[in-house]
RNA sequence: GGGCGGUUAGCUCAGCUGGUGAGAGCGCUGCCCUUACAAGGCAGAGGCCGGAGGUUCGAAUCCUCCACCGCCCA
């Protein structure tokens, strides 16, 4: 007789488990295995990161996964690994140094660079270990970070590949300048938010002094960039007055372009057909340098570009009396300038959407300067069409739409980025001849002129192009190595659907351009978790809990349970600490039910295989056999949810509520095959369940008294299916089932207590023997005195399937409880007769729909009449009695 | 402006290759601390499946339109 709590307690447990796991080796992946691979990618975590629920819905689905699949029999790669990220450490250790009063300037380059790989050595890895808690099982032997010799190498060489194969190109462009972080970002690098703000009409008079044009803005301030004022050629309000010019107010300083070049205040009134005739007045300025649509129309008419602004996000020379303003004070005082001085016509409120940073915040702003670019179009066709021919699957499938509508629209990606923290682009300049060399390693001297005056380019590379070479670079490419001729292709990619472009597209091109081959056959896109109010979790708002504390509350396998529990497929999850109750009494119960059978057992380790003596044996190991194979179907399918739950209520409903308690008399009497079979079940549910609650089901492996177990749950074979079929007992034991719960509802209805007996009336012969067979299981059951074989007697009547059955009752009041219940049962009945009847009299329904839906309704008709005319005799014998 | 989702019990969601007497968990009500578990057991209440049309013998499920909510891309 084993003592053991009766709470089940994880934090005991499971630190214990995760290092006996680790000392085994279990998590390693090995290429010389004979076994088939499966192989899967972490979405490495930035190194700034702390663990998030998001991390641990990502960890959990991909844990669930690759345990899932190392039973099964393969041998499993489950790649880790941390990711740089670029700006976002970057502004982490500039923040650092800000306390002790120092910018990165102050310490050149080469001191700052020193300082961040001191931070990440520090603190790069607090989320993988963070990671260990939750139980993930990645083979951390392998863990790699993109900023590692070999994964550098893999950038460098990448970008040299595109360069040469003239994917790469520099050019000067509007991008998106984040003045505060103080660099490029790439398109998708920007979050748009709608805003509140105001719409500004300035009046620009004509040269000739004959009137104005008014254009309407929501950036006055960069008005002084202006070259020209726009309008639509077909415009009727503005079409006279095209190539006339006009005098932009207020600037009484020399502006110049980019060469140098002085541009005139008077400007040209020019045409296009990007000009949206609906907005503001029609006629809208145009700013090359400071608006990427300004741009384009100002390559069209050969407009001028002049800047008014620097990299800070200051104004600045070209801005006149304005120089040196932030952009903010710089419109303020703008505006009220124009205005004392009449040229603005009014200011009307606007809604509409501007870009910030998706690292800080900050309102992003168009900028003109010269970055590298990577040609998408071709790298994009070969992942559009991939999608679409089934080589890579994406899951949910609604995803496909997104995924193409982006890949229709995108344009080229600009990898430039004016930050330190990063790698560093492999371009270098001869200062000599400008002759332009991209090496991957730096040339001694100018392939040109043989000057050894070379620098090379300060920016570094965005971070998403290392880890687009994520699935490859991981493996060694360039290099041939054994791990990336076994594991490349990987088989699945689980992430978060929000970076669905940012990475996800972009591995996808990465691995048919550097590989030649795809880099993964499925993309498995789970939502994102957001709070009860549907926001998204973030520090800010302080409704982000720490997952830490949740598995220190709840054990992680409570966590995980939880959250899947609760996790629907392709859609956001709602969180709330409510639901992890929900797995951890999973977890509990799960502990409580093998309590109660290692308390009973007693005597030496027991046969593995089952024994099904009797009708309940033999239904739950029906049940499980088909609950064996649709979680099967389920997990292969990336179902987490369905199985997830059909597990549970194989376990819950079927296996604690009615398996253990039919067999609570043959354990206490001792049963050997009850326990065989009871032990049986339990192993294969752990099994089942081991994929997604991992410590517990190992913990009570350990403990379970069977022959010849594995020793780990972890290399234990996943069940199969195919063993059991028991159709016949199965639809028995439902029919007992369904006896033994109208009992306790006619008992609980009329509160009669224990002892009562119950009278069996009934014709069926092979039926009479299956309830004398479980007399006692019935009476133990339905909590009743006893079950005898009488007629003639009064009482409330129970109708199971063709069955009926007495309970004797005389109390009055007690029978006209039930009559009245009996009537509304009726007229339930009734209804749904009609219904059947409707259908049955319908002469197309019976031609038309199939023979067997036929049947089912006419065997439904039937079944309903008979209870109705049952139940109308009984009340008619209960009224008279 | 273009596109994609969602709308089923008080809440969160299953069910959607058309045929169920519409399900689960939480919450709620009543009874029970029955020697596995009160983080539990037994029983129960609660739904014109967003609205309107259509297809069909038959629609929560397929189609169209509408309303509201959310998201993505410009």
């Amino acid at each position: 007789m084993k003592d053991l709590p009766t709470k089940y307690n994880p934090t005991e447990i499971e630190g214990k488990i995760y290092k006996f796991w680790l000392q085994k080796g279990y998590f390693k992946a090995n290429p010389s295995s004979p076994k088939p691979k499966y192989s899967i990618m972490i979405p490495p975590p930035n190194i700034t990161g702390m663990l998030t629920l998001g991390h641990v819905l990502n960890n959990t689905l991909q844990d669930i996964m690759v345990r899932f699949k190392r039973m099964q029999g393969y041998d499993v790669l489950w790649q880790p690994g941390i990711d740089h990220a670029g700006i976002a450490t970057q502004n982490v250790v500039e923040k650092a140094l800000a306390k002790e009063g120092k910018t990165r300037f102050d310490l050149g380059r080469e001191e700052f660079i020193k300082r961040v790989w001191e931070w990440k050595d520090h603190y790069g890895e607090t989320i993988l270990s963070q990671l260990r808690k939750l139980g993930v099982s990645c083979d951390w032997s392998r863990i790699k970070f993109t900023m590692d010799p070999e994964l550098s190498k893999a950038v460098i060489r990448a970008f040299v590949k595109l360069y040469e194969d003239g994917l790469i190109y520099r050019g000067t462009r509007i991008i998106n300048w984040c003045p505060r972080c103080g660099t490029a970002l790439a398109d998708d690098e920007v979050t748009y938010i709608e805003r509140k703000d105001k719409l500004y009409y300035i009046k620009y008079p004509f040269t000739d002094g004959r009137g104005y044009v008014t254009v309407a803005t929501t950036r006055p301030e960069t008005f002084l960039g202006d070259t020209a004022v726009a309008v639509h050629p077909d415009d009727e309000r503005y079409k006279a007055f095209i190539g006339k010019k006009l005098r932009l107010p207020l600037i009484e300083w020399i502006r110049k372009d980019r060469q140098g070049s002085e541009i005139s205040a008077e400007v040209p009134l020019v045409s296009s057909w990007r000009v949206d005739r609906e907005f503001g007045t029609g006629a809208v300025k145009v700013t090359p340098a400071h608006d990427p649509v300004d741009f384009e129309i100002a390559q069209e008419n050969k407009l001028p570009e002049v800047q008014v602004m620097d990299s800070r996000g200051f104004m600045n020379e070209n801005a006149g009396s304005f120089s040196g303003l932030s952009r903010e004070d710089a419109r303020r005082k703008i505006i009220n300038e124009l205005e004392t001085r009449s040229f603005l016509e009014k200011i009307e409120d606007y809604t509409h959407n501007i870009g910030i940073c998706y690292r800080c915040d900050t309102i992003i702003e168009p900028y003109l300067s010269p970055q590298w670019f990577v040609k998408i179009k071709p790298l994009a066709e070969k992942a559009y069409s991939a999608v679409k021919e089934g080589s890579i699957e994406i899951i949910p499938e609604q995803f496909e739409k997104i995924y193409y509508n982006w890949l229709e629209n995108v344009k080229d990606w600009c990898i430039s980025r004016q930050i330190w923290w990063g790698h560093r682009i492999p371009v270098y300049v001869c200062q000599d001849c400008r002759n332009v060399m991209v090496r991957e390693s730096a040339p001694m001297s100018c392939s040109k002129c043989d000057s050894l005056n070379i620098q090379q380019d300060e920016d570094v590379l965005d971070t998403w192009f290392s880890s687009w070479l994520w699935p490859f670079s991981t493996l060694g490419w360039p290099e041939e190595t054994e791990f990336l001729k076994k594991y490349y292709p990987t088989d699945l990619l689980i992430t978060g659907w929000d970076i669905l472009f940012f990475w996800v597209a972009r591995m996808i091109m990465a691995g048919y351009y550097f590989m030649g081959e795809k880099p993964f056959d499925r993309v498995y896109l789970h939502g994102l978790i957001r709070d009860e109010k549907r926001r998204k979790l973030s520090k800010s708002l302080g409704n982000s809990p720490d997952p830490l504390e949740l598995i220190e509350k709840y054990g992680a396998d409570g966590v995980r349970m939880g959250l899947l529990l609760i996790t629907p497929e392709g859609q956001d999850v709602i969180y709330s600490e409510k639901k992890m109750e929900l797995g951890r009494n999973f977890s509990n119960k799960l502990w409580n039910a093998s309590r109660l059978l290692l308390m009973n057992y007693e005597g030496s380790e027991i046969d593995p295989n089952p024994d099904p003596v009797k009708i309940e044996d033999r239904w739950i190991l029906h049940l499980l056999d088909s609950t064996i194979a649709e979680t099967t179907k389920a997990l292969e399918g990336n179902d987490f949810n369905r199985a997830s739950w059909l597990i549970y209520n194989l376990f819950w409903s079927e296996y604690c509520d009615w398996y253990l308690e039919a067999i609570k008399p043959r354990l206490f009497n001792k049963d050997i095959t009850a326990f065989q079979n009871a032990f049986y079940v339990l192993r294969n549910i752990l099994q089942l369940l081991h994929p997604f609650i991992p410590f517990i089901t190992e913990e009570i492996w350990h403990q379970l008294p069977i022959q010849g177990l594995e020793e780990s749950i972890m290399v234990s074979r996943w069940p199969e299916a195919g063993r059991f079929s028991f159709s016949e007992d199965f639809s028995k034991f439902e029919i007992l089932k369904e006896l033994i719960q109208s009992v306790r509802q006619v008992k609980s209805e009329l509160s009669l207590g224990d002892r009562i007996d119950i009278v069996l009336e009934f014709s069926d012969k092979g039926m009479e023997k299956m309830l004398q067979e479980n007399i006692s299981l019935l009476t133990f059951l339905s909590g009743i005195r006893e079950f005898k074989k009488e007629s003639g007697e009064h009482g409330i009547p129970i109708l199971v399937g063709k069955y009926h059955f007495l309970v004797p009752v005389s109390d009055r009041e007690q029978i006209n409880k039930m009559v009245s219940n009996f009537k509304e049962e009726i007229k339930e009945l009734e209804k749904h007769l009609s219904e059947i009847e409707h259908k049955l009299n319908n002469q197309e329904f019976l031609t038309r729909a199939p023979s067997q839906v036929v049947e089912k309704e006419i065997e439904k008709k039937h079944t309903f009449e008979l209870k109705i005319d049952k139940l109308k005799s009984y009340i008619k014998g209960l009224e008279g009695s």
